[in-house]
DNA sequence: CTAAATGCAAAACCTTTGCCTCAAA
DNA sequence: TTTGAGGCAAAGGTTTTGCATTTAG
């Protein structure tokens, strides 16, 4: 079982005390925390941690793959960590963000910006919703 | 031929002279402009107009939907006419904007959420592309 | 005339950075 | 030991807001 620290250590980033419980934070989250709660969450934990280690760290992780930015579009970074392909339903009415993937659908991304003359290297998307009342 | 500051009217907006201008720019632009930058446009016409008003002005206009918010990762909100469904490729190399419109993905979003146990309200999707060379 | 809009500047946010100290390897 | 990391506080960029003044309807 690799474990996401030796990942971190495979990605040649330093661990030390404040990255390791940044990450095993990010790690067992499961929701989409933003800076500040991945922020209040640390000093929990080590209230030596600064806010500029938690940017620093997020930014170090993100460009290494490990994890992902999430925008839902509340002005605020949320991150997650990375897993694979999959895209973010937002609940409008509470805030709850729930996962998909959808094979059709990242095979039809892949098509229209091939057709367009591009060859796709990103993509954001997100759906919000409300719940339907069952009937 | 309803003009956009009909529409205005209909919607019951107070047509001011800044308001004015900054409607007609966001109408006759070809891009995609952001904030600063529709600034910059309105005071090439009006110098006395202030970036409060452009704020103030553009977030109105959003909520009447008369104008669209479009984010492309960039950190700024750029803005557009309302005129239906559509999507944004961004071109990752220049950050050319191009427009498209492809009804199966447009039925894809809707049923992935009613599957979900959700009305799609709302969403938002860029795609990020690089130019293929014609071979 | 009167309620609503504007300008200005200050403040509110989120995020980044400089610099000196501290710690991982 | 040495180079990179962290803490702190200041600065940056975008957006919002309070308040006195002006203006559309």
């Amino acid at each position: 079982m690799t474990n996401i620290i030796d990942k971190c250590l495979e990605a040649g980033l330093r661990i030390t005390n404040q990255r390791r419980i940044i990450i095993e934070l990010i790690d067992s989250a499961d929701d989409h925390p933003d800076v500040d709660t991945i922020y209040r969450r640390a000093i929990d934990i080590d209230d030596t941690i600064s806010l500029a280690t938690i940017y620093r760290t997020v930014s170090l992780l993100e460009q290494a793959d490990l994890i992902e930015k999430v925008e839902v579009g509340d002005g605020k970074a949320r991150y997650e960590l990375a897993r694979g392909h999959h895209e973010h339903l937002v609940d409008v009415d509470n805030g709850d963000i729930h996962e998909f993937y959808h094979a059709e659908l990242e095979e039809l991304k892949e098509k229209i910006a091939r057709d367009m003359g591009f060859e796709l290297v990103g993509h954001r998307l997100e759906l919000f919703g409300r719940k339907l009342k069952p009937n």
